[in-house]
RNA sequence: GGGUAGGUUGAGCAGGUGGUGAGCUCCGCUGACUGUAGAUCAGCCGUCUUCGACUGUGGGGGUUCGAUUCCCUCCCUGCCCA
């Protein structure tokens, strides 16, 4: 519902153009979260391997949890009689829910789509279920998160023209379907771009989800098999086009350091990712510069910690052989304590980015910022050195 | 000492009863992962000059055009009996 958040824009781009980052406060109703931020994903109200303590004491303000997941199982109905997802999962900070529109392309040949909605197959038990507009605002009504998403149809970015045309045109008539369909008051709801790498597909969709009246703008159709390049430059038609709109503007699905940096730069708000804690359990690890792989012989017989200034639980504590023998062993802590690390590197990390925004040295800030994301990641530079 | 079952690439196995054994699972090594069907997946894992070639079935003999397979002998391991 409008109202249900309110942004305020805290430090705006400057004026000569060096760069669209800004700060800002989104207020919802469990609590306020300062932009640029990142959410955590726990997409089953768990941020795998972690305790919700674990995760605010990494830095977290706000996670992402899916709709689609918790609607197969426990149910959202369940969740409602528990009273709601925040009380269930014990997380009282915001928390936004996933329309699950993504379920539309993740889950590959167990859906099928129509003009009215999805129809997918149970990644559970095969059994078969119905998604509309209606019903994906309907199960987030009931899960009771601070943030619903509009059910859309994501395609990925490589689609042929008319494929992203069509997705694309259903995603606004969803959009509006989803609009009608919300009626809790204290629950904001976002609506998604989508447009793929076409630029004109990018620019109608931009202007067609801006002119509802949704609490902010999601960018979806992102975290495909697009280059850094290609979506960078899709960032810098479409945020141009919502240069005066008050709005808070997330780019769903991007989490490296590296993207994050060059997406806030290019004006974005909000993310979210399921990368920092993925690659976390299957043992790479964040490092100002890079990725350290704990896997690797050399860790074996290194007693230092994975990073000097760390703040977090692994870092703290324990040594690189440790973690090393944990992962090798395949001991529960391992993941843990790995999963920790790179959501704290990654909340410094945006903390570090709004920091420099305040304090107007954002554009001065890049390079130093950029060497300590390290690389997008390890496809972007095979395609750069191809 | 007698009997019996075995000895295959780090480990564990498959296969092969005369016609080209590099096949599997672990372990190990390296990489990937972006709105989570993912504590997952991929490649490598005897040697080399690696789109190919070579070597390899405990050691030594023998039979044979050809032996991992059949025969002899030795060594080693498990189990049973003394």
């Amino acid at each position: 519902m409008p109202g249900a958040a309110r942004f305020a824009v805290e430090t705006p781009p400057p004026a000569d153009g060096s760069t669209r980052a800004r700060t800002g406060l989104l207020e919802l109703n469990h609590g306020v979260v300062e932009t640029p931020q990142f959410m955590p994903v726990g997409t089953n109200a768990t941020v795998k391997a972690l305790d919700p303590d674990e995760v605010a004491a990494a830095g977290a303000t706000i996670i992402l949890a899916n709709t689609y997941h918790l609607y197969l199982r426990p149910g959202h109905e369940r969740i409602e009689r528990f009273g709601g997802l925040h009380r269930f999962m014990g997380w009282d900070r915001p928390i936004l829910t996933d329309s699950g529109g993504f379920q539309v392309v993740s889950l590959g040949d167990l859906r099928m789509v129509d003009e009215d909605g999805v129809t997918f197959r149970s990644h559970i038990d095969g059994s078969t279920h119905r998604f509309t507009p209606e019903h994906a605002i309907a199960v987030q009504e009931a899960l009771g998160s601070d943030v619903a998403v509009a059910f859309d149809q994501p395609v990925v970015p490589s689609s042929p023209r008319e494929v992203v045309a069509d997705a694309t045109e259903r995603t606004h008539r969803w959009a509006e379907r989803s609009l009608a369909a919300h009626k809790r008051t204290n629950q904001a709801l976002f609506g998604i771009v989508q447009g793929g790498l076409d630029p004109e597909l990018r620019a109608e969709s931009t202007q067609v989800i801006a002119s509802l009246p949704f609490d902010g703008i999601c960018l979806g159709g992102l975290a495909g098999d697009e280059t850094p390049e290609q979506r960078d430059a899709t960032l810098d038609l479409a945020v141009p086009l919502l240069h005066d709109d008050p709005r808070p503007r997330y780019l769903m699905g991007l989490g490296s350091p590296a993207d994050l940096l060059e997406a806030v730069h290019r004006g974005v708000d909000l993310f979210d990712s399921v990368l920092p804690a993925r690659v976390a359990r299957n043992g790479q690890l964040w490092v100002p510069g890079g990725r350290l792989n704990i896997r690797n012989q050399r860790h074996l017989d290194d007693d230092a910690p994975v990073q000097d200034d760390c703040p977090c639980p692994l870092c703290r504590r324990f040594s690189r052989a440790y973690l090393a023998h944990l992962f090798r062993a395949d001991e529960l802590l391992g993941y843990r304590l790995a999963t920790c690390h790179n959501l704290t590197f990654t909340l410094d990390f945006m903390a570090r980015i709004r920091a420099a925004i305040r304090a107007g040295t954002l554009p001065a800030s890049m390079p130093e910022l950029r060497l300590r994301a390290g690389r997008s990641s390890g496809s972007a530079g095979a395609v750069k050195s191809a």
